[in-house]
DNA sequence: TGGCAAACTGACGGTGTGTCACAAACCTAT
DNA sequence: ATAGGTTTGTGACACACCGTCAGTTTGCCA
């Protein structure tokens, strides 16, 4: 699969070709790998999705690809940066919502939207994102923290918030991760379960009160 | 990837060579290139997982490895469908274990420590399982739901036992849904979550009351 | 020991990878 | 417009892996 076993694990950032300073028709092809790439990432399997295809689409020769990547994962990693930026909204939005009464019952509600509608706009970007996490690829597992540790660090505060009132033993982080955990998951499996009959709906609105309790400590309004 | 596109995903179960009738040695060979597939997986990424190393780890020729399997993907498939089956213990420890008080806490901790348990054993396996299923891979979605709806199934009974005392307009199967997604994703994210300082002790009990409550609707004894 | 099915393999055409040295396109200053 | 320098693109190559097939080796047992 790699013919120089070596020279594989390059780094490379945005960097043009060798050293060069970029040029306005070199990002315009770098652009156009990376679309590429994401959108054949979309139609084929992670494990097929092959540098002369992506060349193809993008109309150039393989060679080129090279100048702007050291490897496919490289394409995906740049892509994948791009998207992490995107937990920032998630969690402003959990900071600066109300967290109390009804009203703390529908933030949640869109806190579960929210990760739901980022799943299915990155859909096949994450698919990647987790499974070179879990093989241990550091990069990959910088960008999934990056992503989720801004969400999972302002649930903290709001169930520390709640603490005062409510103690409890739990470690508050350990409580924020295990409902990115939940939250991670059901977004990512939501076709999965609409599969197996189980409504996106009725998906929601248990998260939904599963996230709330464990965030306020009370039971939701209502129940 | 695949230089013959049309003959790749062929049929094949427990076949024997061609057609004919599977032999000892042949059943030897066969359960030693299961082996070192299932070895190799855990120090390679399943990107780079090929034929040939798996076939110079059995000491034979790659040639031999397509007498058995179609390709790597169906090798997989075969280890993954071996563990499916284990699912089948979590779902009986569901179903005989009292949920009531604080054996039912007990319970419940059981449950999340068996997620734990059956993760370490078959961690690169799910890995490959879960990304497979995430790219519309049928055959692997079903031995995901053959090893998770058991657990689903058995939950949802307990939580309609409670529903009666109890009464929601929750979803039964979505809540026992929601909660083993909670179960896989923090099974799988362990280390992760480790390497970031939070620890499985932790996150085990913060799962352990989130299970309790949503399967009991109370709140967890001593709390 | 001969015969036969089961098991294995060498060799091959095809495709993908990653690296060059070189060619083409694009400035920009004269 | 054009020469000279820089950026960008590519053909060709050496190597690795895939998947097939014809033909060989192995093991069994009559």
């Amino acid at each position: 699969m790699s013919p120089v076993k070596a020279g594989k694990r390059r780094t490379d950032g945005a960097r043009a070709a060798d050293g060069r300073t970029p040029g306005n028709r070199g990002r315009a092809t770098r652009e156009r790998l990376l679309k590429c790439t994401a959108d054949l990432l979309e139609k084929t399997s992670y494990r097929d999705l092959t540098v002369i295809e992506i060349a193809r689409c993008a109309g150039t020769s393989p060679a080129t690809f090279y100048q702007y990547f050291s490897d496919v994962e490289a394409a995906i990693l740049m892509l994948a940066r791009a998207m992490a930026g995107h937990g920032a909204a998630l969690a402003t939005l959990i900071r600066e919502a109300n967290w109390k009464g009804k009203a703390g019952f529908d933030t949640a509600g869109e806190l579960v939207n929210g990760f739901l509608e980022l799943w299915e706009e990155h859909r096949s970007l994450l698919r990647v994102v987790d499974l070179a996490t879990l093989e241990g690829d550091l990069r990959f597992q910088n960008i999934r923290t990056h992503l989720l540790n801004q969400v999972t660090e302002a649930l903290r505060d709001v169930v520390e918030t709640f603490r005062s009132q409510h103690p409890s033993d739990l470690d508050p982080t350990a409580q924020a991760a295990t409902i990115v955990s939940l939250l991670a998951h059901v977004a990512s499996h939501r076709y999965g379960f609409e599969f197996w009959g189980i409504r996106t709906d009725h998906i929601r609105r248990s998260v939904t009160r599963t996230l709330y309790w464990t965030v306020t400590g009370r039971q939701p309004p209502g129940a």
